[in-house]
DNA sequence: AAAATT
DNA sequence: ATTTTGA
DNA sequence: AGAAAC
């Protein structure tokens, strides 16, 4: 074997040439002039040139060689050098601090110093020149040490003189064919390609497109195929590569030997074919959507199918994994293991510190320090936790970076993963482990998990989280990925790090509201009120009737006195003692301080008149009025707001029916309105999702869903059914092309009968600086039947149906922004805003200058609370209205 | 109608 | 006394 | 363009 190492870093090569020299016995040669030749030790052999230093290695066969190229002078020529069959050529880099670290150490050898900018030369000149070569090599090492006893045991592991890494086995040799014959795939949706064997002869080669005489489907031959969004394969006029393959071959020539090698697992319909020409060995490199099925269906009929497991990346994973398994940091989402205890320290510092003192919702002086972008704080958190020293070590192992947001480090498969799987885990700067148990993450082929056999459910993901996020160079949010059927937006964080909420707050985010009030008589009559303010578009005197009664709904307990809407404030500083008191509307200590937005003048009064007799006069006479009970049934009317339906009800209309013979609203209209009014039972709102999501499916690969809404707040019956739907790693163009075609799919079997609206998300750059929504939504009237579960017999009825497509990254706000209630919502951004944030249903900005924060980092929408210094208040316990 | 700001 | 109150 | 409705 001959090895021609290539790579920056000086020392990266010499430790990896000493190692090979010292425990293999491996000869130096080298290829340069004369000058250089006195500066080397003598067991060297040098050559003039690369043709003779090959000659020489090739007498000697028998020998291990290695040749370095520790600095450019060297001039091995690697074309030549790689035409031999017994020669690899092996890449090794390490990071750019170690790189760095070691030419300073040089200079000061030498006795001048070094800046950076020469570094950047040095770097940009080398690296350049090599990477063509760094980029062909048999073997990547990447040395994340600073120390050299690391390095070699990793190298150890590599395994090095593995004889099958000079020429491939039978399996790799047919793969890479098959891989080849996928580049003259004319398909637009995937290169696929298949090579068909018969006792290790090729038979024939196969790769997908449009059959023979037609428009290729790379110039537009196959409208399925050109059109963004996934659609049925029954409008694909591609051939599929199997299919070609056997088409080629012919059942003749199929014997009972032959194996088939495809570098995507086969669909279904070809996996049918394979069976039917009697092939008994499928071999195949990459996952494909329909893996289970295409597996159950292989071993029905006894096919043996193999995913191709190849060596390389596993080993320089594993001496990671065991260096990086005595130094795992603790973390407070995951079991401990009992080996970590000694060499970390408590974590439980840093749950203190992240909600130090939140701050009071009412006080407006401390600005500045509150208000916090997304990117600052993952910043704060990072230099929070290498800064605090607490971790031994830690900054040394890997690379601090992306991975650290998300405290994951472990990964395991439930399943034999793919190279490009591993290649992903590494490059994210994971370690893939085969203990399922101590790992952070566990992922799993199909996204179908049974979380019940699980440890920790939480942290299972499917594959794609792995490749989404190579592929993006960041980690993704991982509840994206966490799916399951029923994605529960509310689990994931640590409790332990929520902001307390404060019933004391004039802020409705800031306080729990139960579904019920036990003082739901004052809340009704103050619910009437409102109503009666807004029919008389008395707008804001309306909204502070909301206030009010949003406030009454975050008490506790009954209302017994007027001293009870007087809260008690701390006699002491005890911090404790504070807590318990605003928490509990005990009979006021001195002093004492008045209720929010409950004012001395008019609301005030309605309470303690309540309090008297029982009832409020005027939400009694209001509520006995005729024009009452007819303002709400027209108010019910599509196009019908407050103000129409106080204007007709003031002008003497007396009911909808009268309406309808004015030709003022059409019959439908009115039963529309009929229907809309009848309110939702859980199960049907749940089996209407399954429906959407049953199309989204089959539009999308891997969506994630919420329902929001009345339901998502527990409420048992809903008004609607909002589901906020998302697509990992999905492009913007992507998702609005889903939400079209979602809409189409959803009216063409007649489910969806009326669209109310339909927006479509927009494109950042073509839109003013100040523009901030990119909302996409489906708004419309879906006819449920009996087979949804509705109540009301055999008729079918109709149901609000509105489907919000979210941007991968606000995902989570938008369930936020979308799960309500009205008044949660409108102080949720009245808090933020008075924090100098923006806050929309899809976006954060800062409100000064306008720039919009990543929430890409966002895991679930209690972290995105804690983002905005927000309590995190349970759905059930948002029903401010 | 209430609270913040001028 | 005037302005703000969700998007 | 602005109001109303959602």
């Amino acid at each position: 074997m001959f090895i021609a190492l290539i790579g920056v870093d000086h020392k990266t090569l010499e430790w990896t040439q000493k190692y090979l020299q010292e425990v293999h016995g491996f000869i130096l040669l080298q290829v340069c002039c004369d000058s250089q030749k006195e500066k080397t030790a003598n067991d060297t052999k040098y050559f003039n040139s690369t043709a003779t230093m090959i000659d020489y290695a090739t007498e000697r066969w028998q020998n291990n060689f290695v040749t370095p190229s520790l600095d450019s002078s060297s001039s091995v020529d690697f074309d030549l050098f790689l035409r031999r069959p017994f020669t690899l050529l092996v890449a090794v880099e390490t990071t750019l601090a170690n790189m760095m670290q070691n030419m300073q150490s040089i200079g000061h050898k030498n006795g001048h110093s070094f800046t950076i900018n020469q570094f950047a030369d040095f770097y940009d000149t080398t690296y350049k020149a090599r990477r063509d070569k760094i980029s062909q090599a048999h073997i990547n090492i990447f040395n994340p040490y600073t120390n050299e006893q690391d390095y070699i045991s990793l190298l150890h592991s590599v395994n090095l003189l593995d004889e099958q890494r000079l020429r491939p086995n039978w399996d790799t040799y047919f793969m890479e064919l098959a891989d080849l014959a996928s580049q003259r795939s004319n398909c637009m949706k995937r290169r696929v390609g298949a090579v068909l064997t018969q006792d290790k002869r090729i038979v024939s080669t196969g790769y997908n497109g449009t059959p023979k005489g037609l428009t290729n489907c790379t110039q537009g031959g196959c409208p399925r195929c050109n059109n963004g969004v996934e659609q049925g394969f029954a409008e694909c006029l591609c051939l599929h590569a199997e299919e070609n393959a056997l088409l080629e071959a012919g059942r003749t020539r199929i014997g009972d030997s032959a194996v088939l090698y495809c570098n995507t697992c086969p669909c279904l319909g070809c996996a049918i074919k394979i069976v039917q020409t009697g092939i008994k060995e499928v071999v195949y490199n990459q996952a494909y959507r329909v893996d289970d099925k295409t597996a159950q269906l292989f071993e029905n009929a006894t096919v043996s199918c193999f995913f191709t497991n190849f060596f390389t990346l596993i080993f320089t994973i594993y001496p990671l994994l065991t260096h990086l398994n005595l130094k795992r940091p603790t973390n407070n989402l995951m079991k401990q293991p009992p080996s970590d205890k000694s060499t970390t320290d408590d974590d439980s510092t840093q749950s203190s510190d992240e909600h130090d003192n939140p701050d009071d919702p009412d006080n407006k002086d401390d600005d500045s320090e509150a208000t916090l972008s997304e990117s600052e704080m993952v910043g704060e958190k990072r230099k929070r936790r290498s800064g605090s020293g607490s971790r031994s070590g830690s900054g040394r192992i890997v690379e601090e970076g992306i991975i650290y947001n998300h405290d994951i480090r472990f990964i395991s498969f439930s399943f034999n993963p793919s190279i490009e799987l591993v290649g992903a885990a590494t490059k994210l700067g994971l370690t893939v482990t085969s203990d399922l148990t101590s790992s952070d993450l566990i992922i799993y082929e199909s996204c179908q998990v049974e979380l019940t056999q699980l440890s920790h459910p939480d942290n299972s993901v499917c594959q794609h989280w792995i490749t989404d996020s190579a592929a993006a160079n960041t980690t993704l949010p991982i509840c994206l990925y966490n799916l399951n059927t029923s994605y529960d937006p509310n689990a994931f964080e640590d409790p332990a790090l929520d902001i307390q909420p404060d019933s004391t707050s004039k802020y409705a985010c800031w306080r729990t509201h139960p579904l019920v009030s036990p003082n739901e008589e004052l809340v009704d009559a103050l619910r009437v009120l409102k109503q009666d303010r807004i029919a008389r578009d008395e707008k804001w005197n309306a909204l502070a009737y909301t206030r009010a009664l949003s406030m009454v709904k975050s008490f506790p307990h009954r209302i017994r006195s007027k001293d009870d809407i007087l809260l008690s404030v701390p006699a002491s500083d005890d911090e404790e003692d504070a807590a318990s008191a605003a928490s509990t509307y005990k009979h006021p200590r001195t002093p004492t301080k008045p209720v929010k937005n409950i004012g001395d003048k008019k609301i005030k009064a309605k309470i303690e008149e309540w309090l008297n007799y029982g009832r409020v006069y005027e939400a009694e006479k209001i509520r006995g009025s005729d024009m009452h009970s007819i303002y709400h049934s027209l108010y019910s009317i599509q196009g019908i707001g407050p103000k129409k339906a106080f204007e007709l009800s003031r002008s003497g209309v007396r009911s909808v029916d009268e309406l309808v013979d004015n030709g003022k609203i059409t019959q439908d209209d009115a039963t529309l309105a009929q229907h809309l009014n009848n309110s939702i039972s859980r199960d049907e709102v749940e089996r209407i999702a399954n429906y959407v999501m049953g199309h989204a499916r089959s539009l999308l690969a891997h969506p994630s869903y919420a329902i929001c809404g009345g339901f998502r707040r527990a409420k048992p019956m809903s008004n609607d059914i909002d589901i906020i739907i998302t697509q990992h790693g999905a492009s913007v163009a992507q998702l609005n092309h889903f939400l079209v075609a979602l809409t189409d799919s959803l009216q063409s079997t007649g489910f969806l009968t009326k669209l109310m609206r339909q927006v479509s998300l927009c494109v950042a750059s073509n839109r003013r600086k100040e523009d901030h929504d990119y909302q996409s939504t489906m708004l419309g009237v879906v006819e449920s039947s009996r087979k949804f579960g509705t109540s009301e017999g055999e008729h079918p009825q109709y149901r609000r149906l509105d489907v919000i497509v979210a941007k991968p990254a606000s995902f989570h706000l938008e369930i936020l922004s979308w799960t309500g209630s009205v008044m949660y919502e409108r102080d949720l951004r009245s808090y933020v805003r008075r924090h100098k944030l923006k806050l929309n249903a899809s976006s954060v900005y800062n409100d000064t200058t306008d720039e919009e924060l990543d929430l890409s980092l966002v895991r679930s929408e209690r972290h995105l609370l804690r983002v905005l210094r927000l309590p995190w208040i349970a759905p059930q316990y948002r029903n401010c209205d």
